[in-house]
DNA sequence: CACGAGACCTGTTCGC
DNA sequence: TGCGAACAGGTCTCGT
């Protein structure tokens, strides 16, 4: 599921929290429930309960599409995968369907990761790089300019889908944004990134800062019957709009497989190149 | 090393 | 109505 604006929106979500929900900042960890051991990535039960047990919760930030939780000695971290999601809910007397993780606080509310699909992983962490280390840079990183992108395209002969879906080359793109970004800069989604002109390599990196700002405006997309309240999903240019008319040009959309995954585009926008 | 297929999971929707 | 296939926002591993 959640790719980089639907991530943000859950943690500004809970740093800000709301009529629902108090702010996580600040909680303290006072009971653990683990009802999906497999949800525990690193490091082993015992461990996680001790190192966890009892520790404030002092920040809260994404990095890619991971969530880092930040006490003072360890760093949660979450990752969502397909149908993951984080959430706080006042404390109850029985678990809901899917439930994973609890983290049970001391204001009477329960830090809940909840996910259908059982493909969500956490880590507790002293070293978030452990993890994180090998992960690309942030798309609004202000390093990040048209020259520097285009010579990190210029270095790969991947296609620029699969590209924009590896994490260690951009972070936090998954297959909705990818697809939108391409067409938004009039790129087919098979052409070899080493193809790609500066020019059309500047129009790329602000057509994917505009749509996951679109993504993280519009509190994300919420689609199947995983709903968060996110909007964007109503947005959408062509991601899951095969046979439905191009916003630009009318034409079909089409959908064809690039690495086993769904691409969405406009041939008539996006022309093939080789 | 690069690439593709398969695995990990449950739920919904589509086609016959 | 029923039933199997296809599909789903992600990533890792294995084989060629």
């Amino acid at each position: 599921m959640p790719e980089l604006p639907e991530v943000q929106t859950i943690v500004n979500g809970l740093i800000r929290g709301d009529e629902s929900h108090p702010s996580l900042q600040g909680s303290w960890i006072r009971g653990i429930e683990i009802l999906w051991m497999k949800t525990i990535q690193y490091p082993g039960p015992d461990e996680f309960i001790n190192r966890l047990l009892n520790q404030q919760i002092l920040l809260i930030e994404r990095r890619g599409k991971f969530i880092i939780i930040r006490s003072r000695e360890n760093q949660l971290l979450i990752h969502l995968r397909m149908s993951g999601d984080l959430f706080l809910r006042p404390r109850t007397l029985e678990f809901a369907k899917h439930d994973r993780l609890i983290l049970m606080l001391e204001n009477g509310y329960d830090l809940v990761f909840n996910d259908p699909r059982k493909f969500g992983r956490v880590w507790l962490v002293g070293d978030e790089s452990e993890v994180l280390g090998n992960l690309g840079p942030e798309p609004f990183d202000s390093d990040l300019n048209e020259t520097v992108f285009y010579e990190k395209l210029s270095k790969k002969k991947k296609q620029i889908k699969p590209l924009l879906l590896d994490q260690t080359f951009l972070a936090g793109l998954g297959n909705i944004y990818s697809d939108e970004a391409l067409f938004l800069a009039g790129i087919h989604p098979l052409t070899r990134a080493d193809q790609i002109s500066q020019e059309k390599a500047g129009k790329l990196l602000s057509s994917i800062r505009k749509v996951l700002l679109e993504g993280i405006q519009n509190h994300g997309a919420s689609i199947d019957w995983v709903y968060r309240g996110g909007e964007f999903q109503t947005l959408f240019r062509v991601y899951r709009r095969t046979g439905l008319s191009c916003p630009t040009c009318g034409d079909e959309i089409q959908r064809i497989l690039v690495g086993q995954r769904s691409t969405h585009f406009c041939p008539h926008c996006q022309p093939n190149s080789h």
